[in-house]
DNA sequence: TCTGGGGTCCTAGGACCC
DNA sequence: TCTGGGGTCCTAGGACCC
């Protein structure tokens, strides 16, 4: 048996934390580069804001509704989601974090009444936290995913679903008629695993609620689509075939990709992205104890431009895995030149760290005399350790590798962030003052 | 004018092996 | 005239997730 506990709306809550004010009203958080709203309060989804709408097209709900858009306050949701996914612990033995606002609970051995015990996790994540948040039960993943779907649903869109499975929905307590009606009050593309394209297809082939899709023959479903989907109809029919993943392995692959604030055409500028990129890459890299043996660069032109288009990636193999900041510098800016074309309105670039393995293992190597030696490599060992320690003491960017740029004002590609609340609770002068 | 970022898994097809 | 069979590994691309 397995809960769902998921935010709602998380990157608005946890923005009306510390803003009162937006409670009630229609408000939205944006992506990064202020583009696309990527969290909406309910009141924002009632005005019809689309998950993804680009900002400027949903703009003009500032004047007609008080629509209130803020920049992405990522140092914010992720101490808030700490704070949450500690108490969500509190529900069962295991638990797997599954994003920054959901995480799966294993409930077995959990005694009493199950959603009793949620709705007490509940009010506790409210209070303490502050963030409102909705749980759903199931005998398995994708099941326990729908009955969260169906606990927010119900809170949200009062008539669809039965009112009492609002805020907390246990599916395997519910009478086999009862589970049948949220079933086919359900459509496909809400289920976990089905997304826009394979929702199509069986809306297509005349599949369009998940009671349609319960009752399909596995077999015919892994011949006419694949065994991805086949897992998730013996999923939805009770049957686990995706375990709890609580001990989450070190990725396979790093990224740091931006978007500009700004189209850059020159060499120089896409340079100091790049290196900037790389060494939050690197970054990363080392907080899992990683070596990448593979650096990949692209950069490319907006698809959303009329202009010529230009988009192109490389990846430059590093002479041996390294996590040192400046090895995997010189390897993207080198990708970068080659790929590099003069007379380009760039408005993206990337640095994708690949082919990582585990520091705790080097390759022996014979001593050819030319290239940098075992002590050279162990002394820039420690002194990126010293620069992971500076940073983590002073502050994100305190020392860093000169080629991303020094003068924050000139570097034309940073991004836009123009509506951005302070670190409420990760920086000391972001810190809200009470007054009498 | 203005459209995010960071991942994973699966499959098909080609290269290569004996 | 007539040219095998059975594997593995790698990669690119597609689909999905939040």
């Amino acid at each position: 048996m397995y809960a769902l506990v998921d935010g709602n709306n998380f990157y608005v809550s946890c923005e009306r934390i510390f803003r009162p004010s937006l409670r009630g009203v229609p408000a939205v958080v944006l992506s990064n580069n202020d583009g696309c709203c990527v969290a909406r309060s309910n009141e924002a989804k009632a005005l019809g804001i689309k998950m993804g709408a680009p900002w400027f097209q949903v703009k003009h709900f500032e004047d007609s509704a008080g629509l209130v858009a803020l920049s992405a306050n990522f140092a914010l949701y992720g101490d808030i989601s700490d704070r949450m996914m500690s108490l969500a612990a509190g529900l069962g033995p295991t638990q797997e974090i599954y994003s920054i606002d959901e995480s799966f609970i294993g409930l077995d051995g959990v005694p009493g009444d199950l959603v009793e015990r949620s709705h007490k996790i509940r009010s506790r994540i409210l209070q303490w936290v502050g963030v409102p948040c909705c749980v759903g039960i199931g005998t398995t993943k994708t099941l326990a995913k729908l009955a969260n779907h169906v606990a927010k649903t119900a809170e949200r869109k009062p008539g669809l679903y039965p009112a009492h499975l609002a805020q907390v929905c246990n599916l395997a307590i519910l009478s086999h008629a009862e589970r049948q009606a949220v079933f086919e009050a359900t459509e496909v593309g809400e289920v976990w695993g089905i997304g826009r394209r394979i929702g199509k297809q069986l809306m297509d082939s005349g599949i369009q609620t998940v009671q349609d899709l319960v009752r399909m023959d596995v077999a015919t479903v892994r011949r006419g689509w694949s065994v991805v989907l086949e897992r998730t109809v013996r999923e939805l029919q009770g049957t686990p075939c995706i375990g709890l993943d609580d001990a989450p392995a070190p990725k396979q692959e790093i990224a740091c990709t931006r978007s500009f604030g700004h189209a850059v055409t020159a060499l120089s500028a896409l340079t100091e992205a790049v290196s900037e990129f790389s060494s939050r890459a690197a970054e990363k890299l080392r907080k899992q104890s990683s070596l990448a043996a593979q650096v990949m660069v692209f950069i490319r032109t907006s698809p959303f431009r009329r202009d010529e288009q230009y988009s192109r990636s490389i990846s430059v193999p590093l002479r041996r895995p390294t996590a040192d900041t400046g090895a995997i510098v010189q390897a993207a800016v080198l990708g970068l030149q080659a790929i590099y074309r003069p007379g380009f309105n760039y408005a993206k670039a990337g640095v994708m760290l690949m082919d990582l393995q585990s520091d705790s293992i080097r390759q022996g190597e014979l001593e050819l005399g030319d290239e940098a030696s075992l002590e050279d490599m162990a002394e820039n060992s420690r002194l990126m350790s010293a620069l992971d320690a500076i940073n983590q003491r002073y502050g994100k960017g305190t020392m860093k590798i000169a080629s991303s740029g020094l003068d924050g004002d000139r570097r034309v590609w940073s991004m836009r962030q123009e509506r951005r609340t302070p670190g409420y609770t990760t920086d000391w002068a972001g810190i809200p003052v009470a007054r009498a």
